[in-house]
Parts: structure tokens; C-alpha cells; sequence
DNA sequence: TAGATTGTTAATCGATTAACAATC
DNA sequence: TAGATTGTTAATCGATTAACAATC
């Protein structure tokens, strides 16, 4: 099955719209509901899910907690997501210390780094030294990594990591890194994330 | 004029391509060895430089210092840009003492959060109490924000600044903002950024 | 000149939106 | 039944890619 990015994003958004629908006491939705709740139209709502093979009731619209199983399903969030974090600067450590993946069955078992004074074992999230990262992998079975070093560092280690298992990486590294048979990178770039900000902004800010 | 998001996105890609183009002491540079670089077609680097006015030399290709100029300009770089960060926590805190910002010619000028305990007003970037961003904002005439608060206090956040004259906001809260008329928001959703990765490694782990 | 590269127009591609028959 | 909503097909829209004349 062939989808794009962008339908794969939405539906995470409609399964959290879904639980805040849920909470306020809501049993059934229909997709016009579900549209302004994302930001979306109806048609898109629809179109998505028929993608996926999920259906409603005519008239009846989605039953919620039927439809939350079957976008969680697709979504990977029946089972525990175990990833590792390369690189304990300050990016990194964010992420290890954030609790917003928790929520999301997303669980990071340990942070690694070169540098021995960032080292420390006891830790809620262990930060080991990199040069284990590789038996870690292997005798964790992990498949998703985020790469949260300097760039200098980066290429050398998606290298180092994917042959060692890993199949996804979520580089925080600002640059855009080669793809690797077999590994999906995904690139969160923050320096061109504001920038493409600000020229927005000061876009907005002649037209006026 | 119109353009969509991912073409300044590629602008930002050219720009960070052309400068280590630059130090490995290239001085111009065709089409097709950008698009190599920043991974697109020779096509689209063309097309893009053509929507803004950028024209190179028939067989010449284009001037590298020229090409970077014009690049600057457009995304704002021959200024320095002024940048605030809302939510003290793990993220923000993280993204005060990123270094990667520095380079890009983006100054963040202050943090704020309601936690008294996180205030301090010495530190390399003063953290200070949220009653006070209104002000900073209008003394510093600041209009980018990064708001990095739990998803409950975002929505309120974003009215508060965007009332003392922000105009653009870099959301990490885990929701999507509603637009407030006059004031772009682009959102970085980590969770739902992992929660992509896993789908397609998934998928690709279901295929083979 | 011959060859190579730009700049732009046309063609293609894919995603979003609209429309509407089916049906509860 | 009448009205409302789905599921899917067709139309639209916009972005990317290809083609090629202009020209250095």
C-alpha cells in the first residue's frame, strides 16, 4: 500500500482529536466533525480513511472507540515503540528527560554519547558510552533511533547505527543526511524550521 | 507573491549547500550540482531561483557569493532576528543553549515561564517571569516566539503574545494551534514526527 | 563554431476537493 | 418516508518534472 506522508500525519491527528473527543464524552463522530477538529474537510476525512479500508455507518457516522483501535492499529501504538537517543547535548537530553512519548507508548531505553563525562548509568534513561550503542541495538531488537548530534557527527553515525538494526532515524542533526539501504531519515531541521518562520513573517509584514 | 512552503524550505537547503560548496572553494556552481547536493533536480533549482528573480549565466552557471547575497536576503539573514522562547522545561530550555541558532543569525533575547523556581536572571539567556513578556516584547520588538509549554497552557500562551505584537510562533506543543488572525504558527510535533517514522518502518519491516 | 547551460513553457503527476449515488 | 451521511468517482488544483529554444 502506497501513502503519502501527509495522510499518515493526519491520521495521528484525527487519533488525538479522537481521545479529546472521547474525554468530553462523545461516542460517535462524523467526519465533519472530525475535519474541524483537525483542521481539515470532510471529503479529506473520508478519502483518508476509505484509504485504509476503514468504514462507518451511513448516517450512523465512525464509532470512536472502534475507530481509535483501528487508527492506533495502523499506527503501530498496540505495542511499546522502544528508541534510543544518540548524542546527550542539549537537544538530546531534552528528549530523553521530555514525557510527551510516554503517552504515546513510545519508550526511550537510553541515550548514548562519546563523551565520557555525560556518561551515567543510573539515570531514569541511562546515557551509555557510543561505542556500546551497537549491543544495545542488537540485544534490544530496536529499530528506531533519534539523532540528536553535531553535524559533523551525524553522517558517520546513521553509518554506525544501521548497520547495527536500525530502520528509522529522526535526525535533529541541521543536516540533510544521505539515505542508507534499508533506514528511513526522517530530518527535523530547527534552524530552517524558524527560518522559514521568519520569511513568512516578514513576508506578511511588506504585503502590509 | 505566492510560494509554498517547501519552496523556501529548498531555498534554505541551496543557501546551507552553496556554503560548504563555498569552503571547499568552489566560486560557481551549475544547476545540477546544487540539486545533487541538496538532493532535488536541476529542474527545480531553476524553477525556484526563476520565481524569485535570481537569473545565473547561460553556460556560466551561477556566481556562488552573488547566488548566497540573494539567498540572504530572501530569508532575511542580512539582519539579525530576535527571538523569544515561552516554557522553561526540557525543550525550552534546550533550545535556549543550542548553539545551531547562533550561526543562522537568530538571537534568542529571553525565556519565560510561570514557575518561579525556573527564573534567573543572570544566566547567558534571562529566564523571567511570564508577566513580563508582554513588555519585553514591545521594548525588544520581538515578532518570532518558539512556545514550548505543556499542550494545555499553548492555546492561552499564543493570545498573550500574539496580543503584544508576535507575529510568528514555532509551536512544540504537542497541538495543533488554532490560527489567531494576523499571526503565523508553524507547528513541530515530536510525537506525531516518531509516530510517522514508525508507521513507515512498519510498513517496510510488513513488506519484506 | 559546437557544446553546454539557462530560463521558461508545457506536460505530467499526485494530492485535495467536490459531487453524488447508495443507503441507513 | 425524508433527510443526512457515507464511500467513491470525477474534477480541480498545485507542484514537480520534462522539454527545448535562447544564448553564451
Amino acid at each position: 500500500m502506497i501513502t503519502n506522508k501527509n495522510c499518515i500525519i493526519r491520521l495521528s491527528r484525527y487519533k488525538n482529536a479522537l481521545y479529546r473527543l472521547q474525554a468530553l464524552g462523545f461516542v460517535k463522530v462524523f467526519s465533519d466533525n472530525l475535519a474541524d477538529s483537525v483542521g481539515s474537510t470532510a471529503s479529506q476525512v473520508r478519502k483518508d480513511f476509505s484509504l485504509f479500508g476503514i468504514s462507518g455507518n451511513k448516517k450512523g457516522g465512525y464509532q470512536i472507540d472502534i475507530l481509535l483501535e483501528k487508527l492506533n492499529s495502523i499506527l503501530g501504538k498496540d505495542q511499546l515503540q522502544k528508541v534510543i537517543v544518540i548524542g546527550a547535548g542539549h537537544i538530546g537530553s531534552a528528549l530523553m528527560r521530555y514525557r510527551g512519548f510516554e503517552k504515546e507508548g513510545i519508550k526511550i531505553l537510553g541515550g548514548f554519547d562519546i563523551d565520557p563525562a555525560k556518561i551515567n548509568r543510573n539515570s531514569v534513561v541511562p546515557i551509555l558510552p557510543l561505542e556500546e550503542v551497537k549491543a544495545f541495538i542488537k540485544a534490544q531488537g530496536i529499530k528506531i533511533a533519534i539523532l540528536a548530534v553535531p553535524d559533523i557527527a551525524a553522517q558517520q553515525a546513521v553509518e554506525m547505527i544501521t548497520g547495527a538494526g536500525i530502520k528509522g532515524v529522526l535526525n535533529f542533526a541541521p543536516l540533510r543526511l544521505k539515505d542508507v539501504e534499508g533506514c528511513i531519515i526522517n530530518n527535523v531541521n530547527l534552524e530552517i524550521e524558524l527560518e522559514n518562520l521568519i520569511y513568512f513573517v516578514n513576508v506578511e509584514a511588506k504585503i502590509k
